[in-house]
DNA sequence: CTTTTTATTGTCACTGATGACAACATACGC
DNA sequence: GCGTATGTTGTCATCAGTGACAATAAAAAG
């Protein structure tokens, strides 16, 4: 009885809207009236399906937490586990938007309490992740090193998001995705005049 | 004549309560109020010597730029210039306020058009004197692989830096070192079981 | 002591964002 | 048509931050 609930499909409407105002204004620029406005809605519909500005704010974490925290251990048919993490890391067809929240979040929890374990959280599952198809993939390494690797695979992927969201020419990118394929143990594609690890 | 001016002094104050909060709060969350309480001083009094906000803002960026710009080309005796970038890029002894400023400026740079140009600008400048540091002490590298290499350098030691501020645990940091003196051409302290390009 | 320059304090109106809540509208089962 | 649960709109007080400016206090020169 009663009228047809749209609390899901309003939920999901509010919180995409929330994550183009965490990527246009950043982590402490989004407001419930931008995010209304993004996600053409009154701001009191915003507050009666998601309540205040806290609870949204965590319900985009959790949201974005669960999409995104598996992603690199996905299954891909058949495919070499490290060329997916290889492709989802630095493919420019992969969900921008996601990956600069992401970010945005990180960057924010610097001097957010609440947030450093949070963002801890999402920064070890990605390592975890990727640390697992890196095994995988070269049988031989000891954990160790695949960790290692995993952490430098992780902090060149984050930091080239940054550089490249910055507006920086496209002309350093080569240099970072032939670095990354030597870190995942993949092997060249072109046989460049610069040696492999340098 | 008249009463002498405490410009210069009451400038150096509130600029340095300016890169506290920035630190504190990120760099949409210092307002002037926060300045002012920091330094200790009314808001009126901050408002009287360095004008509003905006003028505020870019006042502290010019100063971080000026002090902070040419940092890593500076000399430092007869010191291998690379060994001093290292040490400065990677040191715990080094101004962690005013890196964690700089990172702060270039994260809050990814959603604000006027400071991208700025932001790319300072980046270009580090990438530059680190670029300097490894051609000079390593004279057989091409241009090409010293432009890289000091990219993926700037990349790891932001990334390094992020990460630490979200209280990481120690234990990749070696990982993190072993690569940078890799990139930098500078041979290994402890002799690790691990390949040095790995 | 007077003038002059600057420091310092205090107050005002304005804006953007928020939380709370009342009031009205709509769709469904019966 | 009626009851009911939900969607939808609108309004209110409040709060933090800001910019502008008036008024007062202090220190130097003459």
């Amino acid at each position: 009885m009663g009228r047809p609930s749209k609390a899901a499909e309003r939920t999901e409407q509010i919180l995409d809207a929330v994550g183009r105002c965490i990527v246009r204004y950043g982590m402490d620029g989004w407001t419930l009236e931008r995010v209304a406005k993004e996600a053409d809605l009154s701001r009191s519909l915003v507050r009666h399906f998601v309540g205040n500005r806290d609870e949204l704010s965590a319900l985009f974490r959790e949201r974005i937490l669960t999409r995104y925290g598996d992603m690199l251990g996905a299954d891909d048919g058949g495919r070499p586990p490290t060329e997916v993490v290889l492709e989802k890391l630095f493919s420019p067809s992969a969900n921008l938007d996601d990956y600069a929240a992401i970010d945005a979040i990180l960057a924010s929890a610097r001097y957010q309490d609440g947030l450093r374990e949070e963002a801890r959280d999402i920064y070890l599952r990605l390592e975890a992740a990727i640390a697992r198809a890196m095994a995988h993939d070269n049988p031989g390494w000891g954990a160790q090193r695949v960790q290692g690797r995993a952490h430098r695979l992780l902090l060149l992927a984050f930091g080239h998001w940054s550089m490249t969201s910055l507006g920086f020419p496209a002309d350093r990118t080569e240099h970072v995705l032939t670095a990354a394929r030597e870190l995942l143990g993949l092997p060249q594609n072109t046989p460049s005049h610069e040696e492999p690890c340098g």
